[in-house]
DNA sequence: TTTCATTTTTGAAATCATTGCAAATATACA
DNA sequence: TGTATATTTGCAATGATTTCAAAAATGAAA
């Protein structure tokens, strides 16, 4: 489901983000890629489309609005980070061979398997499964 | 529950793993903290008990217990990796403002909830959480 | 026990994703 | 237009983790 330009500035504009050229290219990127990029892979794809970019900006954007919650950011791989604009629940499976990181649809969301979490404040969950995806199994 | 050292030193053998006196004083270690050790607060805590001891063994042989599914690997907090040697089925919360680290219970085992996982060999799960611990929310 | 091959440990240097910083640029508003 | 504020930029610094080759420990065979 592609959201429209016009969609995800507005959406920036209600969580008080100002709206930037760098900041509305990156997310948008983030938000219509399946493929949760790295932030050096953002930068690759966006230096070109907007004449100049720098990694840092990246990187305080992606912050930027990781802590706006309208991104979440993965640590599923322990050597890099990456992001994920999609905002429905879903898990996230690493293969240990070939490192894709692959959405994985929840039956329900898994917070309401968590016991002894009164009085605790949650505002992100993650859940991480990590093994052989099926190509790599065939091998 | 404390277990024996000698118990502990069966568990390395039966992975395969030669129980040197580093790994055995690493494993003992981890597994019977509660509090998710770093690599770093690993060393700092058996440097004296056993004379000599390098950051870099502690780290190969963290890696070497993680690949043999003797413990596992938090990567909740994405600025360091930490360890965790509570083998039953639990959540991690980690609180944004304290940076604590706490086990959560779960109703039951995560993995049933995840949705088109036929065909993919799962090895590992990690439920993390994050948001405000009660202490944090108080202040 | 001695010897030899193999495994494990060690410490220093290298790596690399991420952040700090201060200057340059862009934007909003009077 | 001018001025204050917000944003971007590039380079240097940071720090957790890894690489690497040498040293030490261990196990098996003689």
């Amino acid at each position: 489901m592609k959201v429209s330009r016009a969609e995800l500035k507005q959406e920036l504009i209600d969580a008080g983000i100002r709206p930037s050229v760098q900041r509305l290219a990156i997310f948008e990127y983030v938000r219509q890629s399946c493929q949760h990029p790295t932030a050096e892979v953002v930068y690759e794809a966006l230096r070109d489309e907007l004449g100049s970019l720098s990694l840092t900006t990246v990187y305080n954007t992606l912050k930027l609005f990781v802590d706006a919650g309208l991104i979440s950011m993965l640590t599923i791989d322990d050597t890099f980070r990456c992001f994920d604009g999609n905002r429905s629940c879903h898990a996230h499976f690493r293969c240990n061979n070939c490192g894709k990181i692959v959405d994985l649809k929840m039956k329900e969301d898994f917070i309401s398997l968590v016991e002894g979490g009164d009085g605790y404040e949650i505002t992100d969950a993650q859940l991480y499964l990590k093994g052989l995806c099926p190509d790599c199994i065939k091998k």
